[in-house]
RNA sequence: GGGUUGUUAGCUCAGUUGGCUAGAGCGUCUCGUUUACACCGAGAAGGUCGGGGGUUCGAGCCCCUCACAACCCACCA
């Protein structure tokens, strides 16, 4: 016997993960390189399966400097799942795997791992670093690729795609050329939001915003050649030696006649004008606002809009500079504390409140980020927006959640220039060189250059040298399917735009709307048909997982435990599109008892069948009733997989399976078979339902389908089962024989308070479904006998509507059944009043649909008749 | 300030265009060692679907309103 009476998925999992992978499965039927066998200039792919189906998914490039958290889990359940279904289904189905540098992510767990090895970064040079880090990442990302084949993930490794891969960076160069030809790559002096630990900018999306308690200062701007005074409220004294201006709202009645004179700003010599702006909010403060242009990203707009200089007072390390001596040098917190202490010594400081406000922070340390004005790279996103959007409003993908659509059309719509600069090493160089050399002032400040491998470049005869700053990480994974499927200009390609974009719904902005806008610049085509959004995966209790919390759960650790396939359908259950939804270890194990049921069914089958016995079934019969009904059953099942895998409700598809595998084939199929044992049908049917499970417990499937006598080849890459054929009035049949056997185990329980041990045989009269099958009910309703009545009725009768049985129980056990019964009466009772009122009201009988209606009177029907006759059994219990 | 989503059994969630007595998993209770499975089998209890109003023959589902919760965006000095 190959089946032990439990299974243990340890025992197997990675021996069969190794074969699949050795033979090769995984790779797509179809090639990507272009075939030009007909030498007639046109690639044959077109021509030989243009038009044919089939899927293709990239994996989000998980973090290469890691571990697989929960979330990659999901990701991987819900891709690789649709994936082997696509499979089996016979498509072509690739699914490309990836590995990401991580630029900032990777950076920090880098620098980390120095400073705790008693060095920084400053030791080094970029080149340095760079080559140390990659060295870094190779080390981790063998750790993360063996989890993702834990995972199961069937995905094709030779096409495995890092971010820094030589074509990746070609692409991402490739764009950056067009872009910077086509006038949308700009160098600007801007505020960008700079984290002074990390020593680097972020994009707008990259920042975390939190509300924070913290102080309104009124501080007193004195006028020139006045004795009147402005009150301004800030937040930020020590920025005030940053102001170039004083603002207040062009409607504001108090300050109009003050627009144009000057103040002096406290604590120094200078003196600033007051402005008219409409930033200046009347309602908040004073209405009186101070103007730090350098320092704060609604203050920079007004100095734009003024001409106002732009004094910075803040390093990037974030020392006050360009401040007077006493000053000079302090952190911000000190000289903040010092500017307070001076204003108030000089009467200037007014007043203060307590306010809460919300303040940017780094997403990584928590550090408060420090506008700083900054040269960076910006692209211009006005045309990337409009077009994305209009292939966006035109419907072009479909999204699941559908409201996702509508929420990335309004953010795009909102998209300010895209900073794609940072100050790290690690990352892909931004191909731009800097003339050095003062003379040749004829020459480009800036170049394109793709030889980044230099520090310096001549061309023609001048000097430049390589800007250090890399990309953002999202301006190289916007190019990700693009990447990752190869494709190239003028070339057919099978595979792009993708089947569907899979990934999690907080990075919709960060990345889903960049490869949008980034696949429709480079391919003229959106870069994926459809888009699923899953949402985060929380505790048990609904509580974001965190470290500090405790609370985190890791993928591995469950896989070890229950097996990768518990893990897979635990997660996918009681999970939809774009919900942030809790998740607990009894969902694993759930699945895990899934999968020991479906063993222990093959186990079962097995025995049945001859283990020598090694012919795969072409045919079967159906020879009674419930082997007519699980075909039906099977076919439902197979039905609603194939509705739900289109919806991406995945987790019905599972549900489906589960209560088919388990409250069908198993509680009641199987139990019928161990009286009729139709070998060929078994073995079909368990076929079946093996395959239809397999997208989601790839692991057991495929170990029951190594151990099973009559089976060949990889379950992994067998044929999708077809419908089976069926009498469609026997299967219903089978329906009466469970509703006899069900009805027979109620009243058995109910009267066993009475008797415990003891058992009672079913007699029935005049009843030719249940004479022909007296040894099936006998057996599933484990009476000790089932006979014909001969004579008067006696016992107990059973509250079925259609048949005469009676439980043959003596007389003084029925008379405790009598409670039982009454109340039986009076529950039916009122659900067949609630029946008849529907029909009383005329209206429901002529505007309900007629189908409904005649539902409902045959539903009368059967009460009344049920009524009747367990009053008839209440009155012979008398 | 703007937006999105949610509120259904003790817990976590389904419930697809409005249609029978609102489902599942886990948990709880009762019974049961029947040779595939105690990671099991049989049965049961448990919900006025967040509150209020409306449309409809009929509302968990549609409309209005209120309450609560979560998340996202945004320049509240």
């Amino acid at each position: 016997m190959k089946f032990a009476s439990s299974y243990e998925p340890g025992e197997y999992e990675a021996d069969i993960y190794a074969a699949w992978e050795a033979s090769g499965i995984f790779n797509p039927k179809l090639n990507t390189k272009p075939i030009d066998d007909n030498r007639n200039g046109v690639d044959d792919r077109v021509e030989t399966y243009g038009a044919a189906p089939k899927f293709s998914i990239v994996m989000p490039p998980p973090n290469a400097n890691g571990n697989l958290h929960i979330g990659h889990g999901l990701t991987v359940a819900i891709e690789d799942s649709l994936t082997r279904y696509y499979r089996l289904k016979g498509l072509p189905s690739w699914y490309i795997p990836g590995a990401d540098h991580a630029g900032f992510e990777t950076w920090v767990v880098y620098e980390r791992n120095l400073e705790q090895q008693g060095h920084s970064r400053f030791e080094y040079s970029r080149d340095e670093l760079y080559a140390r880090v990659w060295d870094f990442v190779a080390e981790q990302r063998g750790n993360m690729e063996l989890q993702l084949r834990a995972l199961g993930a069937s995905c094709a490794w030779d096409d495995l795609t890092f971010t820094l891969d030589e074509n990746v960076v070609d692409r991402v160069y490739t764009t950056f050329e067009k872009m910077w030809n086509d006038g949308m790559i700009y160098r600007g002096k801007k505020l960008v939001n700079f984290c002074p630990k990390h020593q680097t900018a972020f994009a707008d999306i990259e920042v975390e915003h939190k509300d924070e308690p913290g102080s309104l200062w009124d501080i007193e701007y004195k006028l020139v050649d006045s004795k009147e005074s402005l009150i301004v409220s800030t937040t930020r004294p020590e920025t005030l030696f940053g102001d170039t201006a004083v603002a207040v709202n062009p409607d504001d009645k108090r300050y109009q006649r003050l627009v144009g004179k000057k103040v002096k700003l406290p604590l120094t010599d200078r003196t600033i004008p007051i402005i008219a702006d409409e930033h200046a909010d009347p309602e908040y403060g004073t209405g009186v606002v101070k103007i730090t242009p350098a320092h704060d990203f609604d203050d920079f707009e007004v100095g734009s809009r003024h001409n106002l200089e732009r004094i910075q007072v803040i390093s990037e390390s974030g020392k006050m500079i360009n401040v007077p001596e006493k000053y000079d040098g302090l952190s911000t917190a000190e000289c903040r504390k010092l500017v307070l202490e001076d204003l108030k010594n000089q009467g200037l400081l007014k007043d203060e409140h307590k306010i809460n406000h919300s303040v940017a922070h780094c997403y990584k340390c928590g550090t408060v980020l420090e506008p700083t004005l900054k040269e960076q790279w910006f692209v211009d996103v006005e045309k990337l927006a409009s077009v994305a959007i209009s292939h966006l409003e035109a419907g072009e993908i479909k999204f699941y959640p559908e409201s996702k659509q509508k929420i990335l059309i309004n953010y795009l719509r909102g998209l300010k220039d895209w900073n794609i600069s940072r100050q790290i090493p690690w990352g892909i160089a931004i191909p731009m060189f800097r003339r050095v050399d003062p003379e040749a002032t004829d020459e480009p400040d800036w170049i394109f250059d793709r030889r980044t491998n230099l520090s310096e470049i001549e061309k023609g005869g001048v000097k430049y040298v390589r800007d250090e700053d890399t990309f953002d990480t999202w301006f190289s994974s916007s190019h990700w399917p693009i990447v990752c499927t190869d494709w190239t200009s003028g070339n057919f390609n099978p595979y792009y735009p993708l089947s569907v974009m899979e990934t999690a719904a907080d990075i919709l902005f960060a990345w889903v709307a960049r490869m949008i806008m980034v696949g429709l610049y480079v391919t003229g085509e959106v870069p994926f048909k459809e888009v699923y959004l899953h949402g985060l995966v929380l505790d048990e209790h609904g509580q974001k997982m965190s470290k500090s919390k405790g609370n985190v759960i890791n993928p591995m650790e469950l896989i070890v435990r229950y097996g990768s396939d518990a893990f897979r359908l635990g997660i996918l259950r009681g999970r939809s599109a774009g919900m942030n939804q809790a998740f607990s270890e009894n969902s694993v194990i759930s699945g895990r008892n899934l999968c020991n049921k479906l063993w222990n069914i093959a186990r079962f089958i097995q025995s049945v069948v001859d283990e020598n016995d090694k012919e795969a079934p072409e045919t079967y019969s159906t020879d009674n009733m419930g082997e007519d009904w699980i075909c039906r059953e099977i076919n439902e099942c197979l039905d609603q997989i194939d509705k739900n895998m289109k919806a991406y409700r995945f987790s019905e598809a599972v549900e489906v399976l589960y209560q088919t595998i388990w409250d069908k084939y198993a509680d009641w199929f199987l139990e019928s078979q161990k009286i009729y044992k139709n070998v060929n049908l078994l073995k079909i049917t368990l076929e079946s339902l093996l395959i239809a499970l397999h997208p989601f417990a790839p692991f057991v499937t495929e170990t029951i389908w190594q151990n099973l006598s009559w089976t060949t080849g990889f379950i992994a890459s067998a044929k999708w089962p077809s419908r089976l054929k069926f009498d469609p009035i026997s299967a219903e049949n089978f329906e009466n024989i469970k509703a006899i056997v069900t009805e027979t185990r109620t009243t058995m329980q109910l009267l066993s308070g009475a008797n415990k041990k003891k058992s009672y045989g079913l007699l029935y009269d005049n009843d030719s479904i249940v004479q022909d099958n007296k040894l099936l009910i006998k057996t599933l309703a484990k009476v000790p006998d089932v006979n014909n009545l001969n004579g008067s009725p006696r016992g107990l009768r059973l509250a079925l509507a259609n048949h005469e049985l009676y439980l043959d129980v003596p007389e003084e056990i029925v008379i405790k059944y009598k409670e039982a019964l009454t109340e039986r009466i009076l529950l039916i009772g009122r659900e067949l009043n609630s029946l008849n009122a529907r029909l009383m009201n005329p209206n429901y009988v002529e505007k309900a649909p007629a189908h409904l209606v005649k539902e409902t009177r045959d539903q009368i029907n059967e009460k009344e008749s049920l009524i009747a006759r367990l009053k008839d059994q209440l009155h012979y219990i008398k």
